[in-house]
DNA sequence: ACACAACATGCAAACTTCTTCAAGTCGTGT
DNA sequence: ACACGACTTGAAGAAGTTTGCATGTTGTGT
């Protein structure tokens, strides 16, 4: 066996660990995107969307193809939609624990 | 609304890309752990241990509690296992298709 | 052949994270 | 009160990431 696999795992999570490529991945799991309209829907510099493109591109999340003169991109695994949906399910599970914490600090007696 | 969803998303995903973080969270995923059960199954020194445990502390990913000498942690939000079974997935996913670029690439024509 | 649009790449500065060591806190047993 | 085990915290250097600018590459229209 290769590398183990909590360390696969902790890459495939560090690669989502960043604003851009998680907006970059919610729109490409609507539907496939050129270059040009990624860069209309994120404020961000052609350059750094170019970049975090590449990162995605490297770990294969996404997979890219000429089609005239732009750059089509699409993810390359469905299932990436899961994974953002639990991550949305996983989050509001937190503000409520930390909406827990912070009424049991409020309400400690002593 | 304070931080973007999509931004907290990047740092719930930051927060899951480290080896430590994620041994850590199958783990406690089974079930509670004190920390020097969890030094005794994960290979790292203890304080680098605790400063993981830190870090996922700060996010509310896990609470802890003191029980005597020792002090124990769980996770906060059970659907964490579901998270990390759907990087399971796409791992497995993610696998395939870099095995059928490579195919490709050995057996393009020209 | 030339200019332009659409992307990608190289690189350096700024910033963040990781790891380890030394020092500190908090219970337990004696 | 003292020593010890179980953890946590602070700090600092090493290592990795992010961002933007300048420069390249590759198609398209003229």
């Amino acid at each position: 066996m290769g590398v183990p696999l909590y360390q696969a795992k902790a890459e495939l999570f560090k690669t989502l660990g960043h604003p851009a490529r998680i907006r970059i991945l919610e729109l490409l799991s609507e539907r496939d995107h050129a270059v040009h309209e990624l860069l209309e829907k994120i404020e961000i510099e052609p350059s750094n969307l170019s970049q975090q493109l590449a990162v995605l591109r490297r770990t294969s999340m996404v997979v890219s193809h000429r089609t005239g003169s732009e750059v089509v991109y699409s993810v390359s695994v469905p299932e990436v939609r899961d994974l953002l949906l639990a991550a949305r399910t996983i989050l509001s599970g937190l503000i409520a624990v930390q909406g827990e914490l912070g009424t049991e600090l409020a309400s400690t007696p002593s």
